[in-house]
RNA sequence: GCGCCCGUAGCUCAGUGGAUAGAGCGUCAGGUUGCGGACCUGAAGGUCGUGGGUUCGAGUCCCGCCGGGCGCGCCA
């Protein structure tokens, strides 16, 4: 007997099941207790094979060496067990059949019950499709991009802003509460840097070697206001930072205008100069004194970061009396503590690992938890024009800039390449490449199923025919089968991207839902005026395949198209 | 030199210790009296960089080697 919530994702309703059953077996001592150490989670996945069952688990090859039995006789008992409850036909019995298979896996059918009931939520509730239950509630800040205000965002930018963005919306997807911040590094010397080449092609002079040389500099110099010019002349050597503040504004004005193209929202900027002068860096540095984990030496102030594992340790207060970068990064970390968050993510490129360390060092120094402060990792993009490598250099003036990309590949084609993609991976993206294909590209294969669709209740509305509340009797064979199995699936997907922190498992299913809805098209006829009660149980079907398009979509940011 | 990441089909990439390693693109061969052909069906294509080890079972975990990327500042 086994009651299932059917607000839970079916993989879960089945997972409980097997739990069940195999407790049974144990109460009635068909199956020995699991002696002492870890007893084997009850794992459910997707078999490869249709043959094999909609689900399957290992649950039998896993209780083999504990139990000292052969897999084979462990998952015949908790097989019969399974059969029991479903030739009880419990109300809301997930599973309709099981099927050993050698060498020990319990191969699961649905039941009809379960996916009925599962197609009736997505109708009766479409945006709520997809949302699964809460499993770690938390207050997570993220911080992404965060690049300098000295030049427009570059493709570079690119896979650490789609990253970030979609990372967010995983996790909002799990039940997280989620902040999106952007940081900018606004004091250094890099600020005065760009000040020093707008000033020089202002004057007619040549712009120097290290400074900043691209197209975009000129027109900084081109539009730079005149009162700001001559309070910068009237300044003397004060000029570089006045132009270069002006400058810095500007520049930002325009990343966050390149965002907004992206499609990505922040709720919080934050500049470096900001925590200096609210004092967040002066009291991260006392608060480090005061637990002894500074030294001075050679002038400087020193993180003792080796006590927590660093290879040497870090200056945070230089010997004339500046502090670093790093001290600023480390009264950031009590500033965001302070607003309430139980979780830092910060998405850095690969080249930055070798700060991870010393950060969460400091964290933990400072009395919170390292776990609560967490690097994700971005590999590199090698970007490729018709195989050879474009070079960039934002000082050098060399670059291609994210609206251009946009402008030559389109935001969603732009999403999907990134959001399909582990971002661990190193991965090449070559512009002319993704131009020619944008029409093979799969994001236009699913776009244009969910157009199909949309296109479809079209028709059925011109012919006075409603899609049913629900469809009854017909999912487990025919056209039906394959479709209504691929949507019922959703739920998982998004649970295993929000646990995996991962978005390509969802651009995957997304095109195979696609596939499975494009093959349901072929071999069925939804709009049939002959036929109304089977059109409308399959237009109900094909507005849960609508919905659940939508909603994958709508995760990644993507738009879903009525036509196209 | 040390540390981190990566190596899977022609190309771009999935693969959470399980069954005959998958998808898209590309290539080849087919498909439309019908709701959108930006579609569908099929085929070819793999020593999972390499050599050991752990395991009932390894693309997946451990070690070595080869190849590629990145980092090793009182820069940001």
């Amino acid at each position: 007997m086994t009651s299932a919530d059917p607000s839970l994702p079916i993989r879960t309703q089945v997972r409980d099941a097997v739990a069940a059953a195999w407790r049974r077996a144990v109460a009635r001592g068909a199956l020995p207790d699991t002696p002492d150490g870890p007893v084997p989670a009850v794992e459910i996945e997707r078999p490869a094979k249709a043959e094999h069952g909609d689900l399957a688990s290992n649950l039998a090859l896993k209780l083999a060496r504990p139990l000292r039995r052969a897999p084979l006789d462990i998952a015949r008992i908790i097989a019969d067990e399974i059969a029991a409850d479903a030739a009880d036909r419990t109300p809301g019995a997930p599973i309709a059949g099981v099927d050993v298979a050698a060498p020990g896996f319990l191969n699961l059918r649905l039941s009809d019950q379960v996916l009925e009931a599962t197609i009736a939520r997505v109708l009766a509730d479409p945006d709520g499709w997809g949302r699964v239950p809460p499993v770690n509630p938390r207050a997570v800040n993220v911080e992404f991009v965060s690049a300098n205000p000295t030049g427009p965002l570059t493709i570079g930018n690119a896979r650490g802003a789609f990253i970030g963005d979609l990372l967010s919306r995983v996790l909002e997807a799990g039940g997280q509460t989620v902040t999106r911040e952007y940081y900018f590094n606004d004091r250094g010397g890099q600020i005065p840097n760009l000040g020093a080449s707008v000033v020089a092609i202002r004057r007619g002079e040549p712009i120097p070697d290290d400074g900043y040389h691209g197209d975009y500099v000129v027109s900084l110099a081109a539009d730079l206001p005149e009162d700001v010019w001559s309070e910068a002349t009237a300044a003397g050597a004060e000029a570089n930072q006045i132009v270069g503040q002006w400058a810095g504004m500007r520049v930002r004005a325009g990343i966050e205008a390149s965002l907004e193209q992206l499609g990505v929202h922040f709720d919080v900027w934050t500049t470096e100069a900001s925590l200096h002068e609210a004092g967040w860096v002066d009291r991260a540095v006392e608060r480090l004194r005061a637990g002894g984990h500074v030294y001075e030496q050679d002038g400087a102030l020193w993180f003792r970061s080796t006590a927590f594992g660093d290879d040497k340790d870090r200056v945070i207060i230089r010997s004339n009396g500046e502090p670093t970068y790093f001290a600023a990064d480390i009264g950031y970390v009590t500033e965001k503590f302070s607003r309430g968050f139980d979780h830092l993510i910060y998405i850095w490129g690969a080249d930055h690992h070798g700060t991870v360390a010393r950060v969460r060092n400091a964290a933990e120094a400072m009395g919170y938890d390292r776990e609560a402060v967490q690097m994700l990792l971005y590999a590199w993009v090698r970007f490729v024009r018709d195989g050879a490598e474009i070079s960039m250099s934002k000082r050098a003036g060399e670059f291609v800039t994210l609206d251009e990309l946009l402008e030559e590949v389109g935001v969603d084609a732009a999403r999907w390449f990134f959001a399909s993609r582990a971002a661990t991976t190193e991965i090449d993206f070559d512009i002319e490449l993704a131009k020619k294909q944008s029409a093979e590209n799969p994001v236009y294969y699913v776009q244009y199923a969910h157009a199909r669709i949309a296109s479809i209740l079209r028709k059925a509305t011109d012919a006075s025919l409603a899609p049913a509340d629900a469809v009854e009797g017909s999912l487990s064979a025919g056209p039906e089968a394959a479709l209504a199995r691929a949507i019922v699936r959703f739920p998982e997907v998004v649970e295993d991207a929000a646990t995996s922190e991962e978005t390509h498992g969802v651009t995957a299913y997304a095109t195979e839902l696609a596939t499975q809805f494009h093959a349901f098209y072929r071999d069925a006829r939804v709009v049939d005026e002959a036929e109304p009660e089977r059109s409308r149980a399959r237009l109900a079907l094909v507005a849960a395949a609508r919905t659940t398009l939508a909603n994958a979509l709508g995760l990644l940011g993507i738009s879903a198209p009525e036509s196209m």
